[in-house]
Parts: C-alpha cells; sequence; structure tokens
DNA sequence: AAATTGTTCTTCGTATACACTTTTGCCGGA
DNA sequence: TCCGGCAAAAGTGTATACGAAGAACAATTT
C-alpha cells in the first residue's frame, strides 16, 4: 500500500475553513461565545480576518457538530446545552465509554497505558495548580485517548464530538468537582491496564455516575444570554 | 415564550446546499457514486444544477458525516466502509440502541407504538414487494423513529448519521436478510408497546445480533472501486 | 530508464453583486 | 402614550469571476 505516501502528499496543508472552525469552537467551548450569541457571518470573517467564505463553511460544521443552530434567513446562534441535554449526554456517555474502556482494557498496550498514566500525571498537576481550563481540556483528552485505544473508529468519531460538549459543559459550570475525577481516573487506567474488561467498565460507570449527580446538581436551569 | 412563532417564520426556506447535501448522501447511499469515486466540485455543481458554493458547503457535512473524504488540495472521494468498519458500528448500535429501546419502552405513548406499527406494515408489504431500497429506507425509518421516541436527543442525532451510514451498509450487501429482520422488528415494538424496558432492550439485543452476524458475513472484503 | 519540465486540472480563498427576508426604527394617528 | 404600519437597514442565500497554489499527468530531456 503506497497510501501512506499519497496521505502526506498535501497534509500540510490546514484550509482556512478548518482553522476557522476550530477557533469558533474553542471560542465557544471558552465561553467567549456565550450560548445564545448571535454569530453574523461578517462578524466572524472579520474576527478571524478572513473572508465570508470560510465562515460560512465552519458553521455549517459547526452546526452538524450541535454548537450553533442555524435558522434560514436569520443565521446563526450559538447552542444553548440544557440541563436536559446535559442528562441525555451522561445516558449516551455511559453506554459508550463503558464499551470504549471494555475493549481498551482488552486491547491497550504497554505503550498506552504509559501514555494514560502520563496524561494522569499532568491532570493530577494541574488540579494541584487550580488550572481548572488546562485540567477540562486534560480530562477530555484522557477519556479521549481511552476511546482512541479502544481501536473502534466509531466510537472515536461519535466521541470526538460529544466531548467538545463534555468539556464546554465541565467550563460552563461544574469545575469543582475536578480533584475526585481525578481520583477516580486512577481507578479507571488501573482496570484498564489490568486486562480485565468488566472491571474496566464497572470502573468507567462509576466515574460516568459520579461526574452526572455532580454535573446534574450543578447545573440547575440553563446558561443562556438570552 | 414567543419562539414558537419566531421558529416558524422563515422556516419553510430550505438552503440549496441542504438539498444538494440531501441529494449527495442519497446517491452514495444508493450506490449511484460509488465508494472510491471522486466528485470534484464542477462535476457535483452540474450534476444538481447549482453553483460551487452551496457544494462545497454540503460537502464540508458530508465530510463531517463520513459520507466523503477530502484530501487538501485533491479535492473529495467517496468514502469506502470497510468490513471492520462494519463491526464496529454493530458494537455502537449495540449499546447505543438498547438503550434507546428501554427509554422508548418506558416513554412510547399510544400514539407512537400506533406510528411503529404502521411503519411495520409498510415494510412487511414493501419486503413482500421486493423493494429493496424502500425495505432499507423503512427499516432506518423504524430504528430512528424508536431513537426519536427514546426522547434523547443526543441519541436521535448520534443516530442519524449513523443510520444513514447503516442503510449504505445494507444497501450494498445484506439485502437478503430483509424478512427475518422484519420478524424481528415485531418482536421488538411489541416489547416496546409492553412498557417493559428490560424486555424491550433485550428485544433490540437480539435483533442486532442476528443483523450484525448477517452483515457480517455478506460483508467479507470491501465495496470500493479503486 | 530516470529525472525534469511544463501543462492542465482542481481546489482554496477572495471579492463582488444582487435578490430576498428579517429586523429595526421611525412616523403618524388613535 | 401606545399602537400599527411602512420604509430603510442589515443579513443571508446564491451566483459568478478571478488569482494563487498544489497535484496530476504528459512530454521532454538527459
Amino acid at each position: 500500500m503506497a497510501e501512506d505516501l499519497r496521505d502526506k502528499l498535501g497534509a500540510q496543508h490546514l484550509p482556512l475553513r478548518d482553522q476557522v472552525l476550530t477557533a469558533l469552537r474553542t471560542a465557544i467551548i471558552d465561553g467567549d461565545y456565550l450560548p445564545g450569541e448571535r454569530l453574523t457571518e461578517d462578524r466572524l470573517a472579520e474576527d478571524f480576518g478572513v473572508s465570508r467564505n470560510p465562515v460560512r463553511e465552519a458553521l455549517r460544521v459547526a452546526e452538524a457538530e450541535g454548537f450553533v443552530v442555524i435558522l434560514p434567513r436569520r443565521g446563526a446562534v450559538v447552542a444553548s446545552p440544557s440541563s436536559g441535554t446535559i442528562g441525555d449526554m451522561f445516558a449516551v456517555r455511559e453506554r459508550l465509554e463503558t464499551l470504549a474502556a471494555r475493549l481498551a482494557a482488552e486491547r491497550a498496550s504497554a505503550a498506552d497505558v504509559a501514555a494514560l498514566r502520563a496524561l494522569l500525571d499532568q491532570g493530577r498537576e494541574a488540579t494541584e495548580r487550580q488550572d481548572l481550563p488546562r485540567v477540562a481540556e486534560l480530562n477530555s483528552a484522557l477519556h479521549l485517548r481511552i476511546l482512541q485505544i479502544s481501536g473502534n473508529p466509531w466510537l472515536s468519531s461519535i466521541a470526538k464530538s460529544l466531548y467538545l460538549h463534555v468539556q464546554w459543559v465541565f467550563r460552563l459550570g461544574a469545575e469543582q468537582r475536578a480533584p475526585h475525577s481525578w481520583a477516580e481516573h486512577i481507578q479507571l487506567v488501573d482496570a484498564i491496564e489490568s486486562g480485565d474488561g468488566d472491571r474496566a467498565e464497572r470502573a468507567a460507570l462509576a466515574h460516568l455516575d459520579a461526574a452526572s449527580t455532580a454535573a446534574y446538581e450543578n447545573a440547575e436551569g440553563g446558561y443562556g444570554v438570552r
């Protein structure tokens, strides 16, 4: 297979639309654009220093990912994660991530485990520094890594968009939970290292239940602007 | 809240990009564009009778949904569902749809059940007529309806894109299974109507296991063109 | 035969134009 | 003062053109 070569040919080129999409997502996740806020194409184009075309294309993808809502002829607004949505999100995570934990336990290499441990360390350290944005980021990174180790591309791709929302919710609200969260992560990684699928699934479930109740308590009422 | 009114104001307007996206998806699902086939913007614009702008925006979304792969500066090709992907897809479906079945059983109204029964009838009839494209469509419609009844928007939105792929795989390969599939569907709907979450979950699991082994046997090797 | 060059195709981004819709703000009248 | 309606402004949706840059491919040279 010469595909490895061909994939690399034009690979270093990052289209503007992708950069815009990334910038837009992080702006929303970080709260620079608040839920309910109106996003006109001209404004975004100016904010990011590009023309309308890349902005439009990025907006379509952002809509598909659920970060903005587009109303025909009326434009885009930042989506509002409701507390209902949050509960639903955890129900889905529970199903998906228990599977991921099981698969990861069955397939994880030593290098995989080492990578997880590294993230664990960084997370503990960031928690001690009270660097919450970084903690949120590392939280996502750890879970995504497990998803990736599971080796199921569907799991990964679904979770990728899901996790941006998880991070969003994490940042917007339940930040106090960070220390507990990282303690549970250690259990989870231990279980994955052990290679015991059942145990890993149980650990993931415990973690998610705890996170769920915490997030739920914390997010009474929406975060919206309007 | 006056939102109900505002949502309806410009709602009947379907932007060209959405029409293009729909047409593109169905063309891929129906095999008009085969896996590996090259899709230039000009060609699509001509095929659908629009300018390149809507095509570009539709392509970005199609990429996010996994129907096409876009290589920077080289353009888009129709994605190729591998047999590995198919197995992974079913693993995810198993987790997601058992949850959906449980929730649907707990929440389904009489009208919901009636709608499912109607789809069941149409499916049986289409199966008898050997109208396989229609069967595939109704298969998706039934499952999506259950997802929707579950009331979990994440489940619905994830499944929406997942199901287009399910239908794709269904059409490309394992078509013979239709009759068995519809028999199992009846069990599933019965279970949902009973309101017994456990039973519904078991029925969904049984259906998915059967579909999975069938699809797996049928799809040895890829479908690709290149 | 291998390497180089040059041509062509295509994408990527920008800019511009214009129709149409929604929103807004103003104005006159009750 | 408040209301309704009307006109201007803002913004989206679509089309089109253009230039730059990359990739593919054929021709040419070594």
